[in-house]
DNA sequence: CATGAATGAGAGTTCATTCAT
DNA sequence: AATGAATGAACTCTCATTCAT
């Protein structure tokens, strides 16, 4: 098996690490997901996961924080672009839109996390989840002072938004599947960005005056 | 020692670890929910459990199946009081939410499933699935054919509505935390009704003509 | 691999657990001991250990307790057909010698326990324990009330004893090592029924009026 | 980034490492104290004990080593200032008790040693306690000659000494704790010098004449 | 229909020890 | 003399699953 990651290497290591726990931990469940494999496939031994990371919850942790850095990151880099509220409202969804369907792990990871809400989070990745939130409903506060939006509430569009997006990226195969076995019509062939076009321009009416 | 054996029928001992078994599946995952636990839950031994379902995986499917056709019978039977699409539309919503919020299990189970859609998902669960949409997806065309509604794309709009309240659900306790901490607005105070009232109105908009 | 033990018979397979992780945790540590050898001597799988006794520390307690019993129940038997407080003593240390002789892990085992008692010891341990030692200092009380011994501090007396004992039992092998090698007297060649008349008959005289 | 080196000698590092080790050894196992911890006490990186011991073994050996070194080396020093057998067994006992109570690594590291000496003993530590042995012996068998002691077994009676101490020093906080609970009177309140007094009284008491 | 005993595979985790720097 | 990265072997424990009764 050629090495692709340099030996030696705290910081090469540690991340090689995380990002084959992140397609781990999409792909499998965090319980199905085992640290041997992980390990293979990663080119190290099963200890250093321990090593970096301290526990199996450690790393999920920081696979958690590293996803939902990177997206905050990159959807606040595009809001910085925008100048009035309904251009960041269309920004986020599309950027969230484009960035999901490129790492379809967030989406996966997303709903699993969230599908066991009732259990304890951990403080870190709850953290990060509000900080994505607040970004989202910052725009909306703005926009509706600005008067631009009509009776928004953040929560729940916020979930309409990146739970249909998060759906629909998750379920792509599944619908795939749909169309072929009973010609049910399930979007399968819309890409990402029809996806998004439709989700802002209904989005938008939502919250228009009259 | 005089040995005094339970005599139950097979029906009621297989509904009750189904019972459970719905209940331990929502609460921790599939996979960590512990064949000994529900066997003890529900007053049976473990081995019982295999002779019912044959294994795990029979078992879990056995309550996919019903927690879908659970959902599937309730709102079927609500939309046969309804005369117009936008009654069947609004109906759909207000029964599936009421019925989430009541069995909190189904959101749960259902992001959970879909969390990992990639995976082989079992042919009875599948067909399940597109029943449910079919019923709603119908709703649509219907009402696109009468003039109700404007461009709707069903897929979409399906999980914009179960999405949406499946996370409501689900994230419930999170919401709460969160209000508490850190005074976010996180509709942490509204009901089911109240957010699928929004819902109901919202999605109208959205698909109104002008 | 010939089975002597009968299996699918509970109590049959504990004690041959039992019986096999006495002679285990007296030769090894405890720590050392590992349950995979342990099932292995025991001819069952290693997880009938976990489904008998939860952990290797409750298997280390009914290992524990079993042996404290044993002892405890030879000695009261022997006691009870003793008249005078002094013939007590005397079998006392007899019976303990000649137990200790033929189940060398006892004095191997409280060596080692109690070797680290600045550890929290298990409840029923430690009932057991003193249990023993009541025994003894009752013997003492008695014969003091009735003048046959003077001056005794029954713990300390106890230590003597049980110490002596124990070490000597303990070191049997080291002891036939030194002589051999060097030429050291170390009683390598006495029997434990001359240690313990030897015992007896100073600690006789340690008790004595003048 | 320059890197501070903190430069310490071998020796004070080594000694520095078998102070800790000592501490760990009698606190924990010896298979349970890590060479991890040892070395975050000791402020040093785990590499280093294995670049000055070799292996875990052969620190032990040389935690051992100390030990036994530092007790006999007090002992012999009192010893020459005694005249008579009677005073040199006086200053044997009274010098362990004391050494043993403030150095209580000593008595736990002994029970524990010789509760599986079966297994096999390193040369150096059988030396080591061989030489303490022959120092008490020495006493005895001068003592026999010149008619002070009579019908003495200097090996008996090396572990009726050392075995109640260590044992009385060992289980101090077991038989506070036993005080405390039942009432049961364990000497919980003596001090060392009381108990090496009466301990002193009653052996000669033993090897007196008549 | 029901049980308790038994199993095999695998999980996470720890640790002494070595290597490269 | 000193370090942090790496390893391999071991260990406890859990679990779905089966067998005998």
């Amino acid at each position: 098996m050629t090495k692709v990651v340099q030996k030696r290497d705290a910081k090469a290591s540690k991340s090689e690490i995380i990002k084959n726990a992140t397609l781990l931990f999409s792909k499998k469940d965090y319980v199905s997901s085992s640290m041997e494999e992980l390990a293979s496939m990663s080119g190290l031994n099963k200890a250093m996961i321990f090593y970096y990371f301290k526990n199996k919850q450690g790393l999920h942790e920081a696979v958690m924080e590293k996803v939902l850095d990177d997206i905050y990151m990159v959807i606040q880099k595009e809001n910085k672009n925008c100048k009035k509220p309904i251009e960041e409202l269309e920004s986020f969804i599309k950027t969230y839109a484009t960035f999901a369907c490129k790492n379809p792990h967030l989406p996966r990871l997303l709903l699993k996390e969230l599908g066991d809400s009732g259990s304890k989070i951990p403080e870190k990745l709850f953290y990060n989840m509000k900080k994505l939130f607040s970004l989202f409903s910052n725009i909306l506060i703005r926009g509706e002072e600005k008067g631009c939006f009509k009776d928004a509430i953040p929560m729940i569009l916020y979930f309409m938004i990146i739970g249909t997006l998060n759906l629909m990226v998750a379920t792509k195969s599944l619908r795939v599947k749909a169309l072929e076995i009973d010609g049910i019509d399930t979007c399968a062939k819309c890409d990402i960005d029809e996806i998004s076009e439709y989700l802002i321009k209904k989005i938008k009416k939502m919250l228009k005056d009259t």
